[in-house]
DNA sequence: TTCACATTGCTAAATTTTTCACAATTAAAA
DNA sequence: TTTTAATTGTGAAAAATTTAGCAATGTGAA
């Protein structure tokens, strides 16, 4: 199913509202209100209600929005039909962590490979993922058809990394590094760097504190 | 230096300005252009000219920004001039990644203080941080000082750790569990989930393969 | 010294995102 | 059956964020 122009940050939250969802499924209800979603991830029923119209999802007056529908129909908007595939590449502490973070977890997403450059590593199989060399990256990835990239190997690498990702032909790419990348249009590019998170955490923590001192 | 209601967006923006120009720091170079930051952070010119004016930062017409003064005055505004400690709570792979991807980080946090609970990792120190166990969390947090605190246990634990440490006197909180938290208004939390993260770029890059067919 | 021109700084416009406000609706209670 | 009360759905307003457009400026070249 696709909505034309989906919202950015719409698509964020399709997604969370799922995971959260999954999380608070259970025998006995059936059902959820939108400010029950709301406080979960501490926004406001309105925007909940907002992006469920969006996609064009109506929920029942009274009892609110059937749970196991929502997460059915979240699923054929954000997922491909097909499912991706997707490969880890640097299978550091980071590349675990998202490894083991994945496990279990459902979805149309499926990381099938993990790269790295550690003789000890490669050949291995981590929470059921095997790990290559990364000189075998591009042939794994064709075959495999894998279209979606992590980059969790030390930032000095990252750009060379990402040159073969692409050359690979690979269409997203998300990068643990605090290096900027630089692809092609075609290719999907999200960075994100914990370090910026914590300052700002850090910077807004001693707003806080201030406000309420 | 206080700069009153800087955009939520410029604040981490600033954060990333700093970071990438702390990488191409280097003897030859002394300035940058607007266009040069935006290029490497994929914005517009526009955007860093306006993020840089809103906190007062004038460049040279012809030469660009001065690195060093820039650098310098973005830790002003968003560092605490007497630094923020930090912990991290759980000391699993993504704990460990955090760690290390900081080391040597420089700036005004600072990361002191681990907690887990699993013996062998009691008492020892990662890449210089001594790990302790999770009942001595409120006595080292409050002796410390420590006011930012990253949570990176297992989902189950995060409401209850999150609990702990807000009333240990954390100031803000980072959240890598996929568990939405609940605290009071007057400690910061930032949530960041690698699920949803990976599942905007796996719709992004579909949307885009679509597009570029 | 004068000129050319690339770049900054900034106002105003545009766009995106969120929130308000409230009519419509319907399940359950009376 | 009627009433009540809570919730959805949504147009319109507001707020936040980004972009356009351009005058002003200062550097280096002529």
């Amino acid at each position: 199913m696709i909505i034309k122009n989906l919202p950015h940050k719409t698509v964020e939250r399709l997604s969370q509202y799922r995971r959260a969802l999954l999380m608070t499924l259970s025998k006995e209800k059936t059902h959820v209100f939108s400010h029950e979603i709301a406080q979960m991830l501490h926004i406001t029923p309105v925007q909940v209600r907002r992006d469920l119209m969006l996609i064009g999802y109506s929920g029942n007056l009274r009892k609110g929005y059937d749970i196991k529908e929502l997460i059915e129909l979240i699923g054929k908007i954000i997922d491909s039909d097909k499912g991706q595939r997707v490969a880890v590449v640097g299978l550091g502490n980071l590349g675990k962590a998202i490894i083991s973070y994945f496990k279990g977890k459902r979805s149309k997403l499926s990381i099938i490979a993990a790269f790295d450059i550690n003789p000890d590593k490669i050949n291995r199989v981590y929470d059921g993922v095997p790990c290559y060399h990364i000189d075998q990256m591009t042939d794994i990835i064709k075959q495999n058809n894998i279209s979606i990239g992590i980059i969790s190997v030390p930032s000095t690498e990252a750009p060379e990394i990402a040159e073969t990702l692409v050359l690979s032909g690979i269409k997203g790419l998300l990068n643990f590094t605090p290096k900027p990348l630089n692809v092609p249009p075609y290719v999907y590019l999200e960075e994100y760097d914990m370090i910026t998170s914590l300052e700002k955490v850090a910077f807004f923590a001693k707003k806080n504190d201030e406000r309420f001192k």
